[in-house]
DNA sequence: AATACAAACGCAAGTCATTTGCGTTTGTAT
DNA sequence: ATACAAACGCAAATGACTTGCGTTTGTATT
């Protein structure tokens, strides 16, 4: 019994792979790159499938969506580790992970002033890394 | 001489009207919000022309664009008030603008600790608003 | 192991916001 | 008043998905 079983998800190869495949990257990924490295692991399926299996995922929890480059691409991630935001150099694109999040507090306040109910975040910050700052 | 002109855009009726409407906007509009609203100012422009004007008055900044709600479509709002976030709402995709800005301090302490010089960020908060989350 | 069946798949076609090619029209500088 | 690049309209194209439908496959049950 597998996450995905216990999801109520069957257990096909490419859902299988597609989950390793997040699982390992230190970075959310577009469905074109997780179709490319399922090409990489030998798993050939249609684009159609990758979606599908994307859709379910995201449904059952083990995975992320978002959005953050701001064009029509979503990009997906592991769902392990909890709540976290990049902090991106504009630069070379590296991505450092910040787990600390600071809007706790001022989520409860926001929720006082317009009486939405929220739910979550997006927060990226971008910036020049130490290496790129400097040319 | 008008902002159009100033930024080497010619003065057609239908750029100057979507900076109107734009401007009179208390939230960002999607493109299909704006060519609805030059309908309603009798302005009957083909759809193409819409999105050329956004484009041509993003590149001169003088509207942004933003691509906040995770689906495909694009906003577009007014570029005279600074730095800001959204509140969005999940079901109906209403957009609240906030003002104020959480991070300022935020960033000066993440600069110390990474060594990057922090640039910027894009915070987009996600709730149900008043309206949906009683349904 | 054999059977059953919903879930998942492949493939092709469809969707939807947006973009682009091209021939015509129009602001604006001369 | 003229010239011409910039804008426009229209139709077709694009790109990232999504969906309909007939076939295949995990998984639960005999």
């Amino acid at each position: 019994m597998n996450s995905l079983n216990r999801s109520g998800l069957k257990n096909t190869k490419a859902r299988a792979a597609i989950l390793k495949i997040l699982q390992q990257s230190n970075r959310p990924l577009s469905a074109e790159e997780i179709y490319d490295g399922l090409v990489k692991c030998n798993i050939h399926v249609n684009a159609s499938t990758v979606y599908r299996a994307l859709t379910a995922l995201c449904d059952k929890k083990l995975i992320g969506k978002t959005n953050v480059t701001g064009d029509k691409k979503s990009f997906f991630e592991y769902n392990a580790k909890g709540h976290r935001h990049y902090l991106i150099c504009s630069e070379c694109k590296k991505i450092i992970t910040i787990e600390r999040c600071p809007l706790r507090a001022y989520e409860k306040m926001l929720e006082l002033e317009t009486n939405f109910t929220i739910s979550g975040h997006k927060l990226s910050i971008y910036g020049s890394c130490p290496e790129c700052k400097d040319k």
